[in-house]
DNA sequence: ATGACGTGAATGAACGTTCATTCTCAGGAG
DNA sequence: CTCCTGAGAATGAACGTTCATTCACGTCAT
């Protein structure tokens, strides 16, 4: 293996998928030609096969990064001394990042494809469930509840709280001066808090939860 | 205008753009051939083109009817007894609806493109800004203020409401045991119907409002 | 005969993919 | 230093297919 001079591939690769971003944004994934992501990375069409072996290949390797860099997001939760109030302080922060016009329409691009190619739904719901054992883990953490528990009793609101994350896609184009984009994001957040409560608030009662369950 | 014989050609484009609506769910604007509609529709490619000057036109169609749906939909609140009273019971039915693999398929992709073609845009836009507008007649019914105080106050209230009805599309074809639709959905209920509290409970400090306008 | 309804093959453009070819450049031979 | 070599990087024309759109041609009620 002698490196050094070329860039490693998979670098390349990167820098490719991130070039060909915008493309896909302008057109959508069915919508963008081979030879509109070629002319947006910068290289001949024939090139490109020498990185990905489709096009439909470069659509997966391109959500899969995305996904990837949401789940790290929130695994990274995990490593903080106080993952619920890393939470609340960093939540706005990445909602406003999923909404920049570049990721909320790729999310929303993403999110239709995923109802129509299996393949794509798979992995999209596997990211969520993913994202959900990471939420249930703090969750545990939070209310000092088994893990198991927090997950039986919190899983759907783990699930809520990326709902909520979703919806906030559909505000990344809207330029429209009908709705104030920022009341609706805080309204956001403050769902978000009260679900946040919620499950701060059910600690206190282990007991009584076990004795319901008899 | 000469009748009776040959079915009404506005009622024979609203079969048309019915039957055509499946091919859309399954490939998608743009992955779905203009043989994949004819197939759909049962006719020839070419009699397409007598109802129909272009594929675009097709799809402009169907969102248009979409949303002219959605937009009777909430508009009918507002003929009804106790509108906000009406609003919350018919709400479950309404997010149901929209959760059908059918209709929440579509939202997704029309959302998607509604970011990408400026024209697609300005109809969702538009359209929004008419259900916010239902929405704040109906809180200024609820809360008797005058209308122009409801919007000013009420209107990122609809809009909210508007999210989480997009929202929860992207429950529409998840089957994943991981999460309860039954009980996510409730939440976004609950939600919607905390929301609707809010403005309720907005109500009796009119005098309070004129004081701390000066 | 007329004119609307309906067909499906024809058309040229554009698509994803392939491939013969050219370019670039490190490094060994003279 | 100069020239040669070979292998990987990169090219863009060409391929077969599919696309949206058009067109010449039937069918039937009037």
């Amino acid at each position: 293996m002698q490196l050094a001079r070329i860039p490693a591939p998979e670098t390349r690769i990167s820098e490719i998928l991130s070039s060909v971003r915008q493309a896909f944004v302008e057109k959508g994934f069915d919508g963008a030609s081979m030879q509109d992501l070629a002319r947006s990375a910068g290289m001949s069409v024939g090139n490109f096969y020498r990185y990905f072996p489709s096009k439909a290949e470069i659509v997966k390797a391109l959500i899969a990064t995305d996904m990837a860099q949401m789940q790290n997001d929130f695994a990274t939760l995990l490593l903080s001394e106080h993952p619920m109030q890393t939470l609340r302080d960093t939540l706005p922060i990445h909602l406003a990042k999923h909404q920049t016009a570049k990721d909320g329409q790729l999310w929303c691009e993403i999110a239709a494809a995923a109802l129509r190619k299996p393949e794509i739904g798979a992995a999209s719901s596997e990211m969520e469930q993913q994202i959900i054992s990471c939420l249930t883990q703090v969750f545990a953490a939070e209310t000092k509840l088994p893990l198991a528990e927090a997950e039986r009793r919190f899983s759907a609101h783990a699930a809520f709280i990326i709902l909520q994350f979703k919806a906030s896609t559909s505000l990344c184009g809207t330029d429209n001066a009908y709705v104030d984009r920022d009341h609706l994001n805080a309204m956001i957040i403050r769902t978000i808090d009260a679900t946040l409560n919620e499950v701060a608030l059910a600690a206190p009662t282990p007991a009584a939860q076990l004795l319901a369950q008899t």
